[in-house]
DNA sequence: ATTACTGCAAAGGATTTGCATGTGA
DNA sequence: TCACATGCAAATCCTTTGCAGTAAT
């Protein structure tokens, strides 16, 4: 899944900025974080290729992605994670035993969305929901009692 | 809507802790912010009623109210808010352009999580769901284009 | 009289900012 | 070349903690 890197390039010069390594590199981190990765979990994988890049610059960096819309920044369980930009908002399952995340498909979420508009005339441009609750494994009365 | 005055001061005596003004003054603060308010907001309305209360105070006493359960703790945008606990979960429907914050009754989010349970036997605990977007006079093609 | 609770000040962690330097275009 | 981006260090923000004094029971 090696994402737009022609985009990302292609959009740097477009808009006018540089590119730079170290803005390919919290790139990359936050690709190899398949589901969401907080900043210091961008910093220690950066730094584990290019130990010289600063924390500020991570950070900088991160944001500036932010704003180009190349990242997305979610909020879940008080910090600030981000993700590679998906063209369709997605969704998480997150296990409070266990800690794994599941995807959640947009369809199931879509016509909740669309409930509440009907309802409450509210639009809701939540682009991506974490649900926190039990998996199928850890959830009591399941039959796979992993510890 | 003045809440449960006499279960607060049951409950400390219970449990063998002290009732004490500075706890009145926080719980109190609490209940005025009808929605969610943040700490800050807190520390702002106690100390405009005893400005001698400290911050610290305020912090330490939002997380005893909230292991005894008199209020209860979500996290909305990276910051951590307070409200009365309440018996039912119950949600917000948070406007991106004027703030307000709609509440949106639990019967219309729980089919949405059976649904979710049904797909896939994820067991949504999540009590406090808040979503994004933009309220019913502030999104696009809103007839009330309020600035 | 106890000892839980508070105020104060200082510590702590995460993130941001100012400024001089470096570097991509 | 020359403005944008980075590194570094200091600043800032929010929250927590240690300790001595205060007050609830």
């Amino acid at each position: 899944m090696s994402h737009q890197d022609w985009d990302y390039a292609a959009l740097m010069h477009d808009r006018g900025f540089r590119r730079t390594p170290q803005r390919q590199f919290v790139l990359d981190a936050v690709c190899e974080g398949n589901g969401h990765t907080n900043a210091d979990e961008v910093v220690e994988r950066v730094q584990a290729k290019a130990p010289a890049v600063n924390r500020a610059t991570v950070y900088r960096t991160l944001e500036f992605l932010r704003e180009q819309r190349l990242v997305f920044a979610a909020d879940i369980g008080g910090q600030t994670v981000y993700e590679i930009a998906g063209k369709e908002p997605h969704h998480h399952l997150v296990c409070l035993k266990c800690g794994q995340q599941i995807s959640l498909a947009h369809h199931l979420v879509k016509p909740f969305f669309a409930e509440i508009e009907r309802d409450s005339g509210f639009v809701v441009e939540t682009n991506h929901l974490a649900l926190f609750g039990l998996c199928r494994e850890c959830r009591p009365g399941s039959h796979a009692e992993n510890q």
